[in-house]
DNA sequence: TAAAAATACTCCATAGGTATTTTAT
DNA sequence: ATAAAATACCTATGGAGTATTTTTA
C-alpha cells in the first residue's frame, strides 16, 4: 500500500467515479482503475461496486475511507509541524 | 513521501544506523541512505545527524518519529479492520 | 584510520499513458 | 445503446542492488 493509493481511493470515493477522479488526479482512468484494484487485492476486500454510471463504496469502502482520510491528514500534520521554524 | 519511506525512517530511528536498518529492512545501505535523504529533502529538514558510528536523530527527527509511528499504526489498524469478517 | 554513510552506476520492474474491449443498466 | 470501467500494450522512470569513494569522531 502506498500513500498515493490512499489519495486515489479518497478521490474516487468523493467523486463516485474513476473517470472523474482521474481528472482531479491529473492522470488517466486506467491508472485509477489499476491502483484501486491493486489496493482491493492488497486488502482482500472490494471497496467499490462498479455500476452503470460510476462506482459506489461498499460498507468496507465506507469504513476504509475514514482511515484513509485520517492517515493522509496525519501526514499533512507531520509536514506542517516540520515546516514550523520553532519545531527544532 | 511514501509509506515505505516512513518505515525506513522508523527503522533507522530505532537502530541509530543506516547499515543495521538496511539489514532489518532486507535491503542495502545505499537504498536506506537514498530514501532518508530524499525524505529529508521532501520535508526540507534534516532528520538525522551523521556520526562516526551510525546516526542520531535531530530534534525534528524526534518529532517526526511520533507522526511516522502514528501513520504506520493507523495503516495497520485499517488493515485489521478490513480483515474482520463482520466489518462488512 | 576504520566504520559507516554518500555517491556513481547498472539493470530491471513497474508506473503512467494510449488504445481498445468489456460490462452493466 | 452507451457511458464508464477493465484490459492489453508500450515506453520511460525510478527503485533495488553492486562497487566505490567520502566522511567524521
Amino acid at each position: 500500500m502506498e500513500l498515493k493509493d490512499l489519495k486515489y481511493f479518497v478521490t474516487v470515493y468523493e467523486a463516485n467515479s474513476f473517470m472523474r477522479a482521474s481528472i482531479s488526479l491529473a492522470t488517466v482512468q486506467s491508472n485509477v482503475s489499476f491502483r484501486i484494484r491493486r489496493l482491493e487485492e492488497d486488502l482482500g476486500a472490494t471497496l467499490f461496486v462498479r455500476l452503470r454510471r460510476g462506482v459506489k463504496p461498499t460498507t468496507k469502502g465506507d469504513l476504509f475511507y475514514r482511515y484513509a482520510k485520517d492517515v493522509l491528514g496525519k501526514v499533512e500534520e507531520a509536514r506542517d509541524m516540520i515546516k514550523k521554524p520553532n519545531a527544532a
